[in-house]
DNA sequence: CGTCTTTGACCAGCGC
DNA sequence: GCGCTGGTCAAAGACG
């Protein structure tokens, strides 16, 4: 049936970044299965669905109210796997993970460009940083204001902020 | 032909 | 118990 559970006790990431698009890549591939119109925010909030086989994870993207600017990407569950190799082609082949990091060298972590996923049967590790690894490399910022996202069932766990703002020119 | 996006409707949980 | 809100499904259309 629906399913409509409150996943309360799933784990959940929030990362806010500052994008124009409503639907920042992040390495892996979505399919968007909803949209709805949330009260006290006038962007409407996109859900979307992990398409790997077996893949439960789910999260929804919405603007913040507050900075239109600002996207909030809610992650529900953990990646029992790693972003598929297509998608880190393609997506490498124009600015992601292959000409980013081969060029630049830079990383958002430890990881290296042949080693951005170094276990692919590692549930437990923290996904955030994969999410931000196909988003960004930038630094993190400290989340001290909730910007009023999701405070119905828990305290959400919002790992960081990334601001993708073209910060590489500056300096 | 296959995949993805868009959109409306339905259902469940919570508050009053 | 009713109404509101949030989350998901399913069908149709568009694109590669």
């Amino acid at each position: 049936m629906m399913g409509v559970t409150r996943q309360n006790k799933t784990e959940r990431v929030i990362i806010l970044v500052e994008s124009e698009k409503d639907h920042p890549e992040d390495g892996f591939r979505w399919r968007k299965y909803g949209m709805k119109n949330l009260k006290g925010n006038t962007n409407p909030r996109k859900y979307y669905r992990c398409t790997y086989t077996g893949c439960k994870v789910k999260k929804h993207v919405q603007r913040s109210a507050d900075d239109v600017k600002l996207v909030v990407a809610t992650y529900n569950g953990l990646h029992e796997h790693v972003p598929p190799p297509e998608r880190i082609i393609k997506s490498g082949t124009n600015n992601k993970f292959g000409s980013s990091m081969s060029q630049s060298g830079r990383t958002p972590f430890s990881l290296s460009g042949s080693q951005i996923f170094p276990s692919p049967l590692a549930p437990q590790l923290d996904m955030t940083e994969y999410y931000i690894a196909g988003l960004s490399v930038l630094p993190i910022l400290p989340v001290n204001k909730n910007h009023g996202v999701m405070n119905r069932d828990d305290e959400p766990k919002i790992d960081r902020v990334i601001p993708t703002v073209q910060r590489s020119s500056r300096g």
